[in-house]
RNA sequence: GCUCAUAUAGCUCAGUCGGUAGAGCGCCACCUUGGUAAGGUGGAGGUCACCGGUUCAAUUCCGGUUAUGAGCUCCA
C-alpha cells in the first residue's frame, strides 16, 4: 500500500505496487502520455519500474533536462537497432549520453562512409516513427551473458565480465528485435525519439586506451522537439563564425603554413594584440611582486636529465646538436628558473621569490593533437615560478587566484572552470607532503567559495595542481591558467636556502601561469569576442575617414593628435564613397569610426560612429578623446564595456 | 601517433564521368569628390599541395608523402 508523495507535497495512496506511469495516469492522461521516466526518492527510474514502498516521486517529461538526456540515451539504442539491421555483423561497445547528444562506439569491419551515415539516419528515423514500445526486462547476470553470447556481442560480454557483479541484475532494453544493456532509465516508447541527427564519425579506442583496438564512434545530437533541434543546429552554425582560425585569417591576425606545423606566423595586427596583452601582464606581475627574467632557448641535455624531463618527455622535445653536446630546445622554463634561483646563496628572508618569464617553449606535440593556435608546438607562456616554504604555499596560491581573477575579469571572462588534480599512482614526495599540498590548494579554492571539480590521480608526478579552464566557441574546454606545487625539481636541481636556524633547506616551487600560452589565450579571446576586440586590445582602434580630398590634411592632423594620446588611429583617405568606407571598417570591427566632412572641418569637430552602427553624433576632438580613453580604461570588463 | 575526411586564384567555393580550369569577393588601372554598411568600366592573377604509377593524355583514376579538419590517445 505505497503512499506516493509528489513534488508539490500532495500524497496519493495506492492499493498495490505501482509504476511511475501508473502514478502519472492517476494524475491525468495528458501527463501519462508525456511521461518518460521518474525520480523515486531522488533516484532516476524507468517509467515501468514498480514502487512497492512509500516514496517521494517526480515525473520526468521531455520538458526536464533529465528527460532530454534520457531521450539522447535512447537514441543511442535506436542507433544500435538501426545499425544492426543494416550491418548485422556490427558489434556494439558503449553508447553514452554527452553534452547535446550521444555517441555509440561500434566495431565493424566495413568503414562507414558519409552515404552510410545518411542511410543509417534514415533507418533510425523509419524505426522511431513506428513509435514502438521499449520493453525493459531485468535479468540475472547469467541470463544477460547468455543473451549477448547468442548475439556475438563480445564487448557487452567484456563489460559484464569486468564491470558488473555476478549478483547484479542488469536491465535489458528490447527495441523490437534489438537488445541493449543499460542502467537506464530509457524512454518507454520511441515516439519520444523523433528529433535527432547523426553528426559525424570518428575513431575512438576501446576503453579509451590507445593500446586497444580503434572502434568507429558515431556522434549524434537529439532533442525533445523539432524546434530545439533546429535551434541547436543553428547555434552550431553561429559558433562556426566565431572560429579563431576563420577570424584570424579574415582579420589578417596570423597564419600557419605547412613548413612550420603548429607554429604561428603573427601578422602585424595579431602581434599588436599580443603585445598589448604582454605589456598588460608585465604590469600585473610587477604589481603582484614578480621579478621578470629571461632564460636561454637551447639548453644542454644534461639539465633535462637532471630535472627528470628527459626520461619522461624526450620524445616530445626538439633537439639539436653542436660539437660534443646534445641540446634540447626548451619545452618549459622551470629548470632554467631554478638556475637563476641558484645564483648566490638565498636566505629564508628572500622567500617567497617569484621569477616570471614570457618564456618561449617548443614541444613536439603529436600531429593529431594540433588545433589552430589553441594547441601548437611553439608557444609562449606567461610563466613564473614561486620559490617558497611549505607554509607559504596556501597564501601564495590564494594571491595567485586573486591575480588570475583580476586578469580574467579585465578580459571579460565570467565562466571559469576550476579543477583540482591530486596525487597520481606514480609520484615523488611523501604522503605527508602531498596531504599538506593538496589541502593547501583545496583550502585556497574553498576560501574564495569557488566551485571546483576534483580530478583524483590526475596530478603531475611532482605535485598536485589547480587548473583554470575556459571554453571555446563550440564549448570545448581548454586549460589556460594553472598553479602546480612541485616537491621534486628544486631538490633535483640543487636549490637551497638558509633557514632562520642556519639549516640548509630545499624550497618548494610553485609553477604557475595565468593566461597559459599567449597563442591559446588569444585564440580563446578571438572566439569570445568574435573578432570584435575591446578598445584596449583592438589593433586598429579608430578609423578616420574623409568625405572628399578637401579634408585630407585635417584628417592627418587628427590622426597625429590621437597617436600622441596613445590611440591607434588609421587613416582612410581613399577615393571611395563614405558608405563604402564605413562598411569596410565596420566589417573589420574597428571600435570607432570617425568621419570628417567640410562641416566638421569648419567647426573643428568630428562625427563618431561605433562598429555596432550606433551614431554618436558630432563632437569636439576633446570629447572624442575622452570617449576613447574611457573605452580603453574599461578594458574587456563586461559590466562597463559597451560591446 | 591512431581512425575517417579534405587539399583548385589572396579569400570563400564551383568544376572536369581523363583532353592543362571558372564564379563572387579582394587586388590593379581609369572614370567618379560622392555625407554614414557595397558607384561605374576595364584588367591582372592558378605547375589544380608534393612525389610516383596507370594512360596517347592526369588537376581528375590509383599508391605514397606533407598539411589541415573532426574525434580518440597525449598534454611536463
Amino acid at each position: 500500500m505505497p503512499v506516493i508523495t509528489l513534488p508539490d507535497g500532495s500524497q496519493r495512496q495506492f492499493e498495490h505496487a505501482v509504476s511511475i506511469l501508473d502514478v502519472a495516469q492517476d494524475i491525468g492522461p495528458g501527463l501519462a502520455k508525456a511521461t518518460i521516466a521518474g525520480r523515486v526518492n531522488g533516484e532516476l527510474r524507468d517509467a515501468c519500474d514498480l514502487i512497492e514502498q512509500d516514496a517521494e516521486i517526480s515525473i520526468i517529461t521531455a520538458r526536464d533536462e533529465e528527460g532530454v538526456e534520457i531521450i539522447r540515451h535512447s537514441c543511442a539504442h535506436l542507433l544500435g537497432h538501426a545499425i544492426k539491421q543494416l550491418w548485422p555483423d556490427t558489434r556494439m561497445a558503449i553508447g553514452p549520453v554527452i553534452e547535446n547528444g550521444f555517441y555509440y562506439d561500434i566495431d565493424l569491419e566495413h568503414r562507414l562512409t558519409d552515404e552510410d551515415m545518411l542511410a543509417l539516419e534514415a533507418r533510425m528515423m523509419e524505426l522511431a516513427k513506428k513509435d514502438y514500445p521499449v520493453i525493459k526486462k531485468t535479468v540475472d547476470w547469467h541470463e544477460a551473458v547468455e543473451t549477448f553470447k547468442s548475439r556475438n556481442e563480445n564487448y557487452k560480454l567484456e563489460i559484464l565480465d569486468r564491470d558488473i557483479s555476478r549478483d547484479d541484475h542488469p536491465g535489458l532494453y528490447h527495441h523490437e528485435e534489438y537488445v541493449d544493456m543499460c542502467r537506464g532509465p530509457h524512454v518507454p516508447n520511441m515516439k519520444f525519439c523523433h528529433h535527432f541527427k547523426l553528426m559525424r564519425i570518428s575513431g575512438a579506442y576501446w576503453r579509451g586506451d590507445s593500446d586497444n583496438k580503434m572502434l568507429q564512434r558515431i556522434y549524434g545530437t537529439a532533442w525533445a522537439d523539432k524546434k530545439q533541434l533546429k535551434a541547436y543546429l543553428h547555434r552550431l552554425q553561429e559558433a562556426e563564425k566565431r572560429d579563431h582560425r576563420k577570424i584570424g585569417k579574415k582579420m589578417d591576425l596570423f597564419h600557419l603554413q605547412d613548413e612550420a606545423p603548429g607554429m604561428v606566423f603573427w601578422h602585424d595586427k595579431g602581434w599588436e594584440i599580443y603585445q598589448r596583452i604582454e605589456s598588460y601582464m608585465r604590469d600585473k606581475q610587477r604589481k603582484y611582486g614578480y621579478k621578470e627574467i629571461k632564460t636561454p632557448q637551447v639548453v644542454d641535455r644534461t639539465l633535462w636529465e637532471k630535472s627528470g624531463h628527459w626520461d619522461k618527455f624526450s620524445e616530445q622535445m626538439f633537439t639539436t646538436h653542436s660539437e660534443n653536446s646534445d641540446f634540447a630546445i626548451k619545452p618549459m622554463n622551470c629548470p632554467c628558473h631554478v638556475q637563476v634561483f641558484n645564483q648566490g646563496l638565498k636566505s629564508y628572508k628572500e622567500l617567497p621569490l617569484r621569477l616570471a618569464e614570457f618564456g618561449s617553449c617548443h614541444r613536439n606535440e603529436a600531429s593529431g593533437a594540433l588545433h589552430g593556435i589553441m594547441r601548437v608546438r611553439g608557444f609562449v607562456q606567461d610563466d613564473a615560478h614561486i620559490f617558497c616554504t611549505e607554509d607559504q604555499i596556501q597564501s601564495e596560491v590564494s594571491d595567485f587566484i586573486d591575480m588570475l581573477h583580476e586578469v580574467y575579469e579585465d578580459f571579460g571572462f565570467s565562466e571559469i572552470l576550476y579543477k583540482l588534480s591530486t596525487r597520481p599512482e606514480e609520484r615523488v614526495g611523501s604522503d605527508e607532503v602531498w596531504d599538506k599540498a593538496e589541502a593547501a590548494l583545496a583550502e585556497a579554492l574553498d576560501a574564495k567559495e569557488l566551485k571546483w571539480d576534483l580530478l583524483p590521480g590526475e596530478g603531475a608526478f611532482y605535485g598536485p595542481k589547480i587548473e583554470f579552464s575556459l571554453k571555446d566557441c563550440l564549448g570545448r574546454v581548454w586549460q589556460c591558467g594553472t598553479i602546480q606545487v612541485d616537491f621534486s625539481m628544486p631538490g633535483r636541481l640543487g636549490a637551497q636556502y638558509v633557514a632562520d636556524n642556519q639549516d640548509r633547506k630545499v624550497p618548494v616551487m610553485l609553477h604557475r601561469a595565468v593566461l597559459g600560452s599567449f597563442e591559446r589565450f588569444i585564440g580563446i579571446l578571438i572566439e569570445e569576442y568574435e573578432g570584435a576586440f575591446p578598445f584596449w586590445l583592438a589593433p586598429e582602434q579608430v578609423a578616420i575617414m574623409n568625405i572628399t580630398d578637401r579634408q585630407a590634411e585635417y584628417c592627418e592632423k587628427l590622426r597625429e593628435k590621437l597617436e600622441l594620446r596613445g590611440i591607434r588611429a588609421h587613416l582612410d583617405l581613399r577615393n571611395e564613397k563614405i558608405g563604402f568606407k564605413i562598411r569596410e571598417h565596420t566589417i573589420a570591427k574597428v571600435p570607432y569610426l570617425v568621419v570628417v566632412g567640410d562641416k566638421e572641418m569648419e567647426n573643428n569637430t568630428v562625427a563618431v560612429r561605433t562598429r555596432k552602427g550606433q551614431d554618436l553624433g558630432v563632437m569636439s576632438l576633446d570629447e572624442a578623446l575622452s570617449l576613447f580613453e574611457r573605452a580603453r580604461e574599461s578594458k574587456g570588463r563586461i559590466a562597463d564595456s559597451d560591446d
